[in-house]
DNA sequence: TTGAAGTGCATGCAAACGCATAAACCTTGG
DNA sequence: CCAAGGTTTATGCGTTTGCATGCACTTCAA
């Protein structure tokens, strides 16, 4: 039986494999309408929210430097596709949006993007597996809350 | 209940929630030791492999294009801690290797690191779940095998 | 009220990236 | 044996990223 430890990170190699190997796919079908994934992040983040949203909020999901995140909005504000303009409450602020232009981008390759999704992993998992991922994949997103029973013991492997 | 396509789609987001949440934590840890976490990953690719391991091998298994790829190894030859010489075998070719710098490198690294994976993961789910993730991880790293019985349904939300 | 510390976003700059393509080498059909 | 085409890695070049820092504004304590 291989210890906590060792379990954890193999658990971890497995999800980073997957998740390189998924992103290399989605990379290569041709959804993108010339919006980059890192853009589409962003427009499909702008998408979920019914107001606008200040770019720090964007930052916490969006995997990305703060500085680079600000440039990123710069080119989509130059694109038309969103819309920023100052927090009137909050004179440092800004608040962002998608444009029209912006909403229906986003809904051309979210739909496209959406097809890829199931067929990935559709064509990969059970249904029963699907809802465990999106349970575990919450859980690892959230707080750490069950104290760590990780036995302080030597593993040999070193991990990825 | 949710069709099978809103059901990939859920876990597919779960799933880059999960991945950033955890490389920010991983990131804002201590470890990496002046290696990123991309030039760690392929020390840790190298350290998996017995023998010199061509770079196109490499490539599959590292999320970075090919010139990236090239030029990441170029860094990581000119710090000492990678070898390249020519493939014997074939002109074109090349062979990498850890040095054993290298390999000292990545043992520190990997070993500090390690640590943060299994608190990170230990700390959110249980041995089961852990074993859940990597089973469905390296399904969804595999080849797509049961014929996707993804209805051609409206889905009304746009995928992440 | 006011000065000091804190927060939110943008900018300068060097490093790293991706795309297109070159260069060197293999392979294969004729 | 050779030319045509495929593979493997490297390089030119414009774009994007991260780090450090600046600027503007807010907050809070005295």
């Amino acid at each position: 039986m291989r210890g906590r430890a060792r379990l954890a990170n193999d658990a971890w190699e497995a999800l980073l494999t997957a998740h390189a190997s998924l992103l290399r796919q989605f990379a290569a079908e041709g959804s993108w309408q010339d919006v980059s994934m890192r853009e589409y992040d962003v427009l499909y983040t702008l998408s979920k929210c019914d107001e606008p949203v200040r770019i720090g909020e964007l930052h916490r999901h969006v995997l990305l430097s703060q500085p680079a995140l600000s440039r990123l909005v710069d080119r989509l504000v130059e694109r038309g596709l969103v819309e920023r303009d100052a927090d009137p409450a909050d004179g440092r602020g800004v608040r962002l949006a998608l444009t029209e232009a912006g909403r229906a981008r986003q809904r051309e390759v979210g739909r496209r993007h959406g097809l890829s999704v199931a067929r990935a992993l559709g064509s990969r998992l059970s249904s029963e597996e699907l809802r465990q991922l999106e349970a575990i994949g919450l859980k690892l997103a959230g707080p750490a809350t069950s104290d760590d029973p990780t036995t302080t013991d030597r593993n040999e492997e070193t991990p990825r």
